[in-house]
DNA sequence: TATGAATGAGGGTTCATTCAT
DNA sequence: CATGAATGAACCCTCATTCAT
């Protein structure tokens, strides 16, 4: 029981996922993402309170996992430049594996009004503090410069690795994605340096 | 004559930029906007086609200024160093001054059908030649690194800018965006090298 | 269920009929339609494509019916003559029971673009043909003139009684249509000699 | 002045003409009736109420020239039959030299809220009450049967007429309308024995 | 739980009419 | 008299949400 009302709560976000990222969160009816689910319209509304919490609950599953991904490769790597280069790689590699994401990413992510865009950060700022720390760390260890300011640092990173994708994304991803991951773990790293 | 027709569509212009940066595309209502210019809903239609054609006279008039005032001050600037600093500086300065349009470009850059998206991305595609433009420059004179692929360098430099401003936004403009400008050159500078 | 959607589809064709006549297409708003059916204005869209799809179907569902009617009666008709008389009788009988469709034979049936004309004409093309077939045996028969031309009679035909319909309704139907028919079907007759 | 007042009354009835031919009540806007005419669109106002005001004028001053026309030749005629053949002729006449009042009369004269219509059919009146002279005329000299009820037959006669020059416009005016006269002629004057 | 038919508020756009110049 | 820019009411259609089954 408990398990067919995840089967089904999951089928909904895959669908909602897929259609959010094709047409956006105005574009996506419900009707469509309910027969993307092969569910009734209003079965979604046993599931989810409303369309905004779809989209907010896709982005807190999406993030989590890809955050979790990200904590465990993490901790394998041994200094801080290998941990801006697993970043990196971590993220085009997911990206390039879970296009529906890369896409909800650009097209939805910053296209709400200030109060649900708070709603979504809150569930990419583990994602962002994981940036954080591996910036605290190599500061620390001198491996970058001691007056980097961390927070700034990670924006600049993000922001950097995050036009990539969507360049990448708006070429309709004529090219591999994985295959700039040296090039612009380089320019990270020496500009944190 | 000319004058008022002039100043109307200005107007609209105006108010439609703020309304476009306030609640997005789909959030404007063209009554909203005409309330805002002080007009009546159908003089809108007198001066534009109808509510894309808004959008896209904004991005236009509004790209165009800034595109042009970057380029007027690059020709000022003496290396490839300063030239990064140059766009930085200008970047954020205009931004600071321009609110609705740091908004505007955060809110809605990245969330339309493909198709309007090509008709914008006309009006970016110059301010993009100028950073390629400085790259290429840079990489001839021996001050960037020979191996340099210039568009993705212009993407690196432009996410990492874009992501401060919209941080800057998101955090409720609590702090000053030029000050960042010489953290976030340094940074960029660095990884060019 | 299907009984349910028919019923439905019925009573808004039924609603459509009524204000059509009352209103003509243009003055017939969708929320008159929906309120005389007594379902909401979405609801209408349910089951039709647009206001178009509507009339379109209206005349067609009217026609239809009214060609198979007139098609079951011209069997049991012995000659020419009396087959004019059955067609007068038939189509003044059916437009004094139906009086909906008569005044929307005369408010629309000529006032709308080609392209949606055409649409209609595919459905009244039947009655003609029905029209036609008599008056091809009638002369083959020596019941009529040998040098009539059948397209050309059929117009004069149709055209005669539309008028005396169309008078009728105007007049605000004070007397009786088919009190007319004998004096409409000896016109008809002796013109055709 | 008094002239140049009609001369521009004139302009927008003529423009009107076409106008309305060519689109319907509906679908000519008056802005398209001011160009036409080559005025400005508030100076329709100097010179009509409304539209309604435009197409009923339209009306009266058309079919005022056409019934005159017809009175003048009516004259000349002989006999009852000799009547019936020059009604046809000067109508099918008239029309083929004056498509768009043959239009606007197809296109038109069915479409209105009967309050409209029957400012309307004022001024078709005397046309009609010329047709009926001739029958009378032809009834009391023994050529029509004496059984006949005038206005009935004034219906049938108009109504068939009528329906010839609407098939001739549908049609495209592929054919010569005037070719018709004879064999309309026969038919009617057969069909008032 | 699940369905999907029904709802009805909301919004872009048109165009007859007005009025300041 | 003439202009045409401005007005704003009106209308078709969409789609998130509800609720009877």
């Amino acid at each position: 029981m408990a398990r067919k009302k995840i089967d089904k709560t999951d089928a909904i976000l895959q669908a909602a996922l897929k259609v959010f990222a094709e047409h956006g969160f105005n574009g996506a009816q419900i009707s469509k993402i309910a027969k993307e689910a092969g569910v009734a319209d209003g079965t979604i509304y046993l599931y989810f309170q409303n369309k905004e919490d779809i989209l907010t609950t896709v982005y807190r599953t999406t993030l989590t996992g890809f955050t979790q991904l990200l904590t465990d490769r993490l901790k394998e790597t041994l200094n801080a430049d290998a941990a801006i280069h697993a970043i990196c790689e971590i993220l085009f590699t997911f990206m390039e594996e879970n296009v529906h994401i890369a896409y909800l990413n650009i097209v939805e992510l910053r296209q709400h009004p200030m109060e649900l865009r708070k709603e979504i950060s809150q569930y990419t700022s583990p994602f962002f503090r994981l940036i954080e720390d591996v910036l605290q760390k190599g500061k620390e260890e001198g491996a970058f410069r001691p007056n980097l300011e961390v927070k700034h640092a990670r924006r600049l990173l993000f922001g950097a690795m995050d036009q990539v994708i969507s360049s990448w994304l708006i070429s309709g991803r004529k090219y591999s994605l994985t295959s700039l991951i040296e090039s612009t773990t380089e320019f990270l790293i020496k500009g944190l340096k």
